[in-house]
RNA sequence: GGUCAUAUAGCUCAGAGGUAGAGCACUACGUUGACAUCGUAGGGGUCACAGGUUCGAUCCCUGUUGUGACCACCA
């Protein structure tokens, strides 16, 4: 027998928790190419800062898959990695920069860009860090950054190949403009929140009369823009004025009165002003009627200077010329109603201003062309939804896609690989020596040239990370992956951009199975946000109660479905459940019970031995199924009711009363074997205590064996367990003491000779 | 406006076409070979509401209400 260490008398993670993650990287058997794999792709946190505890979630159950699978020798990659997060991490850094003092705005772009590799350095190590610290046991080496050397080629090249393909394109379009931070954003970087808001009624003078028409907006400075005013062809009250045209106030521009379908004769006063540069639904009634289109904005959202905009009002920021204006209109007795409505305002994700819709020239990609296949695959089952219902929300918007606007005005990002000729020809190539020798072809010189400058959007380089992060070799060993497992609110994002890029590339579904776990929210079901102080750090947790507890919270409260309530008291409880766990193997060894007895050794003779070897298998089995379904929550259910009630409650307290070493040893061989089966949830108190138990560190694999179980001793055992609560509560309620007693008032027949003995327990 | 969820014990949540379950909280007892970060026993639920299918519905169907999320052209 291996001496072993003694466990110590309190349970205390500290002590351990931060030694034991390098063990767990340990691989077992030596792989081929074409054996079984389980591989999963780790979704690249941001480089912006910490992590949270959705972080921890979402890391949690991908380790348990990771783990589950390792340990029971089937070939396992984790592909770990980073995302650069374009927008995002390049404001954190300009706030970086500006609390030393630097202005980003200040900077060259070189040097601006370094700075981003300097923030992004501390950043990574800080983020990998916790994730150690998380018991995520990832290769790290392999870790991947977006932004790294040979994923900024392969994005280059996926550019390229597209662009010549057919499939990006560049083109001059209404999108959505973020003023603030000027630069185009995609629609689904877009929050509307309801507000409450004015409409106002104002009246435009139909030329050559002296009668006006009402126009209701909530949008009156735009008015300049206008190109047209449309009313409803069975609008009876405007049937006048069909034809004719109006006059934009303070201008002498004359506009036309137009029918169209889009005015809606219950809508405000029925006739709307039509500015096809400023509004999505007008872009598209001036497509159908053939409209000009005026742009009146400038990209910081300031009125053109220009002989468009009335003098009073030029080059004034949006909000100011609306004040202006409304009060000048009221004055000259032109707007004549006021309304408070309810509407919904579009505001940016990352900068929070009101995006405005803007004539600008940017680069698209052909998502509905892309979508088919990804919805095809979803259709036919290829690919697989847990739960199944997220189908429904991916096909809903994959159906309706639109293109995909992937150029970005910033800095931070892979830059678009075009070059722009003298005449405007655009070049598109891998490399500026390509470009630059395509340019002399057309007739022109290398200086002639002008590289894009647009960046590209930060998830179309996530939507290649299913095949440009991994090694010609391992996309033969570990691609198509096996699981993804993220958050809802990715599904557009990432997921439906992974599913079309992959599927055109590679012509292979990137995952067979998406699980798609919960929102953790606070004690109340509130979100979690900064500005509302509510957020969890999960570092905080880990130091008071331990990582293994939090990680055992978050896996048992990982329902299918349902977001995660969640509140410190569960880290608590998880804590007092892994204590139990650690109590029972202090008291195994204070037994002298041996840990590393092979089952050869063992003699399932007594029905308690093939009882407690039932109980077993069947959290064996059951956790084997458990994962199949990503039922995380099973799983810790499982080991509770299996180690506390069956293993603690019944069978160490049978123990003690048999006193044999068969039976002490057929405990510690079990105990061993749980600490083994619960390692993926509670990795760091498994590993030490089995490392305390057998005198190694070593984490040995799942074995596969059977035990021949004779089932009516099962049932008799059974029938024990609950005639013994039986008794119990008779004899609370009796108020009585004396196993005398039992025999007294309890049938006692139909228990076996050698469970009589265990009459004491009562 | 549309869609998808969800409603079970005081709280957080499992659950199956046929005596309603767990953990926490609560009550009583307990320091009898590990564990008070514990053990034993107990109280506590018209399974949101109204219809329907069924021998039987908390579970399936329809509707209503509450809650949440997502999507939407938000004049």
């Amino acid at each position: 027998m291996t001496s072993s260490e003694i466990i110590s008398s309190r349970y205390d993670p500290k002590s351990f928790e931060k030694l034991i993650y390098e063990n767990s990287l340990k691989t077992f058997a030596p792989k081929k190419e074409g054996d079984k794999y389980f591989s999963i792709l780790m979704p690249p946190p941001n480089v912006t800062g910490i992590l949270h505890l959705g972080h921890a979630l979402t890391y949690t159950l991908q380790d348990i898959l990771v783990r589950y699978h390792r340990q029971r020798n089937i070939d396992t990659f984790w592909q770990p990695g980073l995302d650069h997060a374009g927008i995002a991490t390049q404001l954190v850094v300009e706030k970086w920069l500006n609390s030393k003092g630097i202005k980003a705005s200040a900077l060259s772009y070189e040097e601006f860009i370094a700075k981003v590799w300097e923030w992004k350095a501390n950043s990574a190590s800080n983020i990998v860090n916790q994730q150690k610290a998380l018991g995520c046991s990832a290769p790290w080496e392999y870790s991947r950054f977006t932004m790294d050397e040979g994923f900024a080629k392969s994005v280059t090249d996926a550019f390229v190949q597209l662009y010549k393909d057919g499939l990006i394109y560049k083109a001059k379009r209404l999108v959505n403009w973020d003023t603030k931070l000027e630069t185009a954003i995609s629609d689904l970087e877009i929050k509307n929140v309801e507000e409450t808001g004015s409409l106002w009624y104002i009246n435009y003078k139909i030329a050559d009369t002296d009668d006006f028409i009402t126009v209701a907006t909530t949008r009156p400075e735009t008015m300049f823009g206008d190109v047209a005013l449309a009313v409803n062809k069975d609008d009876i009250r405007y049937q006048k004025y069909i034809g004719k045209c109006a006059v934009i106030p303070y201008t002498n521009k004359q506009i036309p009165i137009i029918t169209d379908e889009h005015a809606d004769m219950d809508k405000g006063s029925g006739c709307v002003k039509i500015t096809p540069a400023h509004d999505f639904d007008d872009f598209e009634v001036g497509k159908r009627h053939n409209l000009e289109i005026v742009t009146i904005l400038d990209k910081h959202g300031h009125l053109l200077n220009d002989e468009i905009v009335p003098e009073f009002l030029r080059g004034l920021y949006l909000k100011k010329a609306r004040k202006i204006l409304l009060e000048k209109l009221e004055n000259d007795r032109l707007l004549i109603k006021t309304e408070t409505i309810k509407h919904f305002v579009p505001y940016g994700d990352k900068s929070g201003t009101v995006i405005e819709p803007m004539i600008t020239e940017q680069w698209f990609l052909d998502a509905p062309k892309l979508a088919v296949k990804a919805i095809e695959v979803v259709e036919n089952g290829k690919v697989k939804f847990y739960p199944d219902k997220w189908k429904n929300t991916y096909f809903d918007w994959m159906k309706n896609i639109q293109p995909w606007c992937i150029s970005r005005q910033i800095k931070w990002g892979h830059r678009i690989p075009a070059w722009y000729t003298l005449s405007g020809d655009i070049i598109v190539e891998r490399t500026e020596v390509e470009a630059v020798h395509v340019a002399e072809k057309l007739g022109f010189k290398a200086t002639d040239l002008q590289r894009e400058t647009d960046v590209l959007d930060t998830w179309f380089s996530s939507g290649l990370w299913p095949f440009v992060t991994m090694s010609p070799e391992f996309l033969k060993r570990y691609f198509p992956t096996s699981t993804l497992i993220t958050g809802f609110d990715i599904i557009f994002f990432w997921i439906a951009r992974m599913m079309m890029l992959t599927l055109y590339f590679k012509n292979e579904i990137p995952f067979r199975d998406i699980y798609i776990h919960a929102l953790v929210r606070d004690d109340k079901g509130q979100k979690m946000s900064k500005s509302k102080g509510n957020v969890i750090n999960p570092m905080d947790l880990m130091n008071e109660f331990g990582t293994d507890a939090l990680r055992y919270t978050l896996t048992y409260l990982s329902v299918p479905g349902r977001d995660i309530k969640f509140g410190r008291d569960n880290v608590k409880i998880s804590r007092n459940f892994i204590t139990k766990i650690w109590n029972a193997g202090r008291f195994l060894q204070t037994q002298g019970v041996r840990f590393n007895t092979n089952l050869e050794e063992l003699n399932i003779t007594e029905k308690i031995h093939h009882w407690i070897f039932a109980k077993f298998t069947e959290f064996k089995k059951g956790i084997e199924n458990d994962i199949k379904e990503y039922r995380f929550d099973y799983i810790a259910h499982r080991m509770q009711v299996f180690l506390r009630d069956q293993f603690c409650d019944f069978f160490i307290e049978a123990m003690k009363i048999i006193n044999d070493a068969n039976t002490k040893n057929i405990a510690g061989f079990i105990y061993k074997e749980f600490l083994k089966l619960s390692n993926p949830v509670i990795p760091f108190v498994t590993e030490h205590l089995l490392g305390l138990l057998s005198g190694s560190n070593n984490l040995e694999p799942v074995e596969v064996y059977s035990v021949s179980i004779n089932s009516d001793d099962v049932k008799d055992v059974d029938y024990f367990v609950n005639w013994l609560h039986e008794v119990r509560s008779i004899k609370h309620s009796e108020g009585v003491n004396s196993a005398k007693y039992i025999n007294a008032k309890s049938n006692t027949n139909n228990l076996s000779k050698d469970l009589r003995q265990l009459f004491i327990l009562t």
